[in-house]
DNA sequence: TATGAATGAGGCTTCATTCAT
DNA sequence: GATGAATGAAGCCTCATTCAT
């Protein structure tokens, strides 16, 4: 039974995973239009045809990817959000989780920023984004009277804007150094930005 | 007597006009690379051919636009950049500015967020950039001691992530009405964070 | 009566004549797919709609150009061959002419050499060509006992191969200065060739 | 065990060899620009697309076709020029080795002629073209006091001229009848004109 | 099952010609 | 009669996808 494995998974397995970092990679510099099959393939060192054996298409490569990692950084920051911590320190989390996320792999973290508006039209409607997590965050804090009233998408807009400004400035070399260096003060900027919202 | 102009004129600036008119609005809504000459064309309502009396093609209208409009943008925030405001007004005029930008044309507001990607490396270096303002603005509060010692940039990074993030959102349909209302929300953030990022 | 001449006449005969300078340098230089309607009204110094007063087509225009100085020269040559003078004589006087011919307007001589693929295939048969003429002066000279029985053409491509292949050559620069120069020893070359078919 | 090459090549190379002989064969009959890439696709029952497996564009196939044809005639003519004949026989061998080249393949040598002053500027220099090969041979034979002194490029232009205008004379039907029956007369033709150049 | 050549649709661009002014 | 912007038909090329081997 390990011989199935030995013999097919690893490879296949392997074909998968190094076109999908050749894609990311790809797509992450150039734009998923700016890519084609075949830089992919040339990248992964596989070919073309062979692509087409994990992923029905161009379209549903990128989909695949992006849906993953949005959808599963939407999880995560649900999780932080249903942990049980106040206000402050899910914020705090968050915005932690943003910078471990960029500095772990900054390339997936373009991609997304990169691609996001072609591929956000196909969430499905219901689907837990990661905007999804901070703007009921917000409410949630809005509804425990953690915060005064507020519109939680604003309060979202406002502290998803902090961060992904500055993974936009880090990715054209007007910040340097890690981000997650700078948590603490992102974190800091978040929540009195959404205090400030109120009078 | 005035038949020349009435006649002359708006065959030429009306095919340049619409066509611009067309490629913004078709490029905020599909992207740079989901736009075809031929869609930009008839939504124009002139031929292909003529659109190349205009622009050398699809790439340098796709770069006059985004410049433009980017450039320009630049210029009017380093107007108020060094009107002689103080630092905090000069924010809120900023922000407010960033939001009459976004009411008065969101489709050349989105066409900018969606294509900056594709056409930011094609910036001149030395060319007065939104960013640049914005950084400036907080280098010289830093420098006359208006602010306590922050990174430029990311003090910048705050402020323009509170305003595009609130534009995206608006985008997607997560915020509504109209910006200018929630300017001064906003300038209020930004001021905020910007301040928290000193301890 | 000398109104219209000052006034219309000398206008469009102008543009005819700007027109044909350009268009024959230009088709010399770069060949007849080569060149534009913009480039030769550009270099002519007239619009486009105007070279369409005269020419109804790039093709009529191209075609004007090249039948009138092949045929011209066809005539003249003929005029060599039916002038009376012995065979060698009308030999030396055809290489002198193309001589003088390249020597004088060698943009329109390589005009001829460049398109005549192109435009050869229009000439109505019966025409009298520059080639008809030598194959005529050869032709007669056989019948006439001045030499020895060969095949006309034949002895025509021997003559025209040496004094057009100099001019191929002066074009590219492999022979310089004037033909005319070269003319009595090109004269001599071609019909040493000639006697030379014989045995 | 011949299955291999009997099931893999001819796909790949039946494809570029099917490409090629179209491309001469259309180029030779209606000149370069008179050819479209939907003409070579469909006369050689291929896709528009399968062609650019085999070369980038129509200028590099264009480009290659030629500069092939054209280089290895020059080697082929240098090698006669460096075989240790005797400048007449030598010119004799060129003379028969051109009329071979055109009785074999009319349409690549007319393929040549149609398009050499497209390509000819792309030759590097430095290159041995039949042109260097047979000016080198005149040039050699004046060093060896087998010719009396004359320009060598003059003398290459008289021989290179008789078999040129005796091929372009074939192509146009006023020469019939193999062109290598008739390489004896124009070798003593080339021959006899090259020595006419000097009194 | 992997390969990569072939397909074919569609995109960008050029340009001869027309025509309103 | 002159102008030059607009037209529209090709032309060249790319690339996602298929498929024979």
């Amino acid at each position: 039974m390990f011989t199935y494995k030995w013999n097919v998974m690893p490879r296949s397995a392997g074909v998968k995973t190094k076109v999908e970092r050749a894609a990311v990679d790809l797509f992450a510099a150039n734009g998923f239009d700016g890519v084609s099959i075949a830089d992919i393939a040339a990248m992964a060192g596989v070919s073309q045809g062979a692509l087409y054996r994990h992923y029905p298409s161009k379209e549903e490569l990128g989909w695949a990817l992006f849906s993953t990692a949005y959808l599963r950084t939407g999880e995560e920051l649900d999780r932080i959000r249903t942990g049980g911590a106040e206000f402050e320190a899910a914020v705090t989390a968050m915005i932690a989780h943003f910078c471990a996320l960029y500095d772990e792999d900054s390339a997936l973290f373009r991609f997304m920023l990169l691609t996001q508006h072609g591929f956000l039209p196909r969430i499905p409607s219901g689907s837990r984004t990661p905007v999804d997590a901070v703007v009921d965050l917000v409410g949630d804090a809005v509804t425990k009277n953690r915060l005064k009233p507020i519109d939680p998408a604003l309060g979202a807009a406002v502290i998803m804007g902090v961060i992904l400004q500055c993974a936009t400035f880090h990715i054209y070399g007007r910040l340097c150094g890690a981000l997650g260096a700078r948590a603490p003060a992102l974190a800091r900027a978040s929540l009195a930005a959404v205090a400030a919202l109120t009078q």
